[in-house]
DNA sequence: TATGAATGAGAATTCATTCAT
DNA sequence: TATGAATGAATTCTCATTCAT
């Protein structure tokens, strides 16, 4: 244990100190919770992992489970936000479809945990979800993106019409999702490094072809 | 509840009880590993479903890991199986690539433990699939089958060329995966029932849209 | 921690050690509530007592709530078994009473632990024992011999009339209860060891003065 | 709740918040160790229902022991207090004797929290007590007064010769303690509502009854 | 084959108390 | 005088596993 050494400044340095240490402990928890699950996840590792004492997590967070619903509800924040900063309207539509998979995809790859996380709480039938107010009212933009794109495309005469953007939006997330979350079972069954950099781009790629061969007219 | 009498006459009959005996741990097992994960699982909770002694369990499968993995193992040989008897190439291209994706679709829909059993081995890094030959040997005949289909529809004329079976497989089986393993949270953010029958019908008629309106030329 | 040497014949070893082990706990728990109160107490320092694991006695008595409720029936039933081995319905009704109340006041005296865990419970507003159907029923027999013993008093012609049985045994248990329970503050207090031989004859005396004065017309 | 501005002027102003603190935090501590016993008390929910922070307790009273203390010195002295006011030595013997138990009785009614902690101390076999100077110079003013009120009555004829005024002390004392304190059990066992208004009556009476047959010649 | 009893290591959580300001 | 942040040492309880029969 290496004595943590204070902050640079000084005025506020409490309340920054109390907000660093929550930070520290939810990036702690982030890490253990994707990496062991809810269940196999260990307070004591996540406190020696954010270099706080133990009870500091219960002070800020009262349990582990409310802690998990913490982490839970800041990736959440994070994902929306960042698909938020997305400016599909702007796009032609095939375009629009081809970033939006690439976001995805580059987001799942970027944020493993994000993937590892939502296992869990679904694991847990989203148990803590349905009691976070916060996640509950966040409904991704992207659904509204699509539809707004989807429909652009079909009055353009190059998209084929009825295509349901939840539908289109679960079925890009899924592809994705399966692919890397369960990247080491399949990995092993068809005896390929899905992950080696060749993978990634053909998978992705691939992704892309089936979405606008769907979409696309003629 | 009768009151089971030991039968001790003859060998094949204790043979019997101790094959009854495994199958009603196995079958304890794969509900408690489902609902909880491994992390989350409870060996006592295993046998009270078993109806069964505790020690028992390390009798016949050592360790909690190993009953895990042995869990795995029938997990997979009985998904195999249903694969194999599956007759796709005896089918006409486009209805084989019908039958399989709602073959895959209504066996994770019969089988959600399916699901959360992969979901618990990915976030091992599937460790305990590593360890057994059983399951390695098992290489889903459905790519081979796929390969097979796609390779008969492209010579007709009538699918497109350059798809990778294994590709296609992921992105199929992912669709179904997402939409049925997540459908808690998803049904919540989208204020959706995702399982209503018929949000269930239009799902699989929205994944084979995809596929075939991607695979099918003009 | 020395190895526990087992049990002297064969036969039903198992099932004495059973029984014995729950009564070493129940010994071990009934000094350490009684010493340090339920919130004082110590699962630690009972398991030690009993020269047992912990875990076990979590295996029979569940919580440290489910062991102070076992403690506390048990030193129900036996104090309301010591009163029912009490044959004061044969006795000459001035010395019935006498006896009851020597009975009262040597009970207490021999078990001091009886006090502190009423106290206990007491404290805890009868928590417990509202949750034991067994402690519920147990009413003292006592007070049915003391309605008894009153009525033959008083158609003898040396008894009162009006006393109230419930009263009454309140009145004695409570003279003996207080001394007893309260006698390290009022011996600090009054500056008297309430404890010497002396002083707990002069009690006995005391009391029975007390009651007798009332009870007896003339 | 009004939010209370810190005067910051005089230093009249700040002892006077000084004490103000104080008092609510022993209020708060007399609540805390009167429901849940020195062992169960928590000197968080102290802090939270005096309102102020918990650093301050230890402040003020050192430790949660020395809290205790002040508690137990500050409950010792009001009622002291209010047993010096009884003004017993004017009274005719009779009704000194009537009032006395009347007080004893009502006081009790009034603190129950008077019971539960002496019920806490005994159980630390009057440690804190013993530690404390201003408690051990308080002797119970009654016990005089009581010996005063049993001469005039002897001599007057009317009461009996040899009573001890300690021994009757704690016989009145011990009527009225054992029925407050334990009438949760009691109730249930009895199956009769101790605490009914009626009963309540009937209980002060009995007890009157009972000291004064016995006291009185003829 | 089957089981009730027992355990050591560790898990989450709690608690009185102190630090720093 | 007052406080939010932080902690070490317990404390209750849990868990996979083994013993003894």
């Amino acid at each position: 244990m290496t004595k943590k050494i204070k902050p640079r400044q000084s005025t506020e340095t409490r309340a920054r100190d109390a907000e660093r240490s929550q930070k520290d402990i939810l990036d702690a928890a982030q890490d253990e919770f994707a990496s062991h699950g809810l269940g196999g996840a260990r307070m004591d590792r996540i406190a020696e992992r954010a270099g706080l004492n133990k009870r500091l997590i219960y002070y800020y967070f009262d349990s582990k489970e409310g802690l998990f619903l913490a982490v839970l509800e800041r990736t959440y924040e994070r994902i929306r936000g960042e698909e938020k900063a997305l400016n599909l309207s702007q796009e032609e539509p095939t375009e629009a479809i081809r970033r939006l998979i690439s976001f995805t995809w580059n987001y799942y790859l970027a944020h493993p945990e994000f993937l590892t996380l939502l296992n869990s709480e679904n694991l847990h039938r989203a148990r803590h979800l349905k009691k976070s107010k916060k996640i509950l009212t966040m409904h991704s933009p992207l659904v509204q993106t699509i539809a707004d794109v989807l429909d652009r495309g079909r009055r353009a005469g190059i998209f084929r019409a009825g295509v349901d953007p939840v539908q289109l939006y679960i079925s890009i997330a899924g592809m994705a999702y399966f692919y890397l979350g369960n990247c080491h079972t399949l990995s092993t069954i068809f005896d390929r490094d899905l992950l080696a950099t060749k993978a990634k781009v053909e998978r992705l790629s691939h992704m892309t072809d089936l979405v606008l061969g769907y979409l696309l007219r003629d």
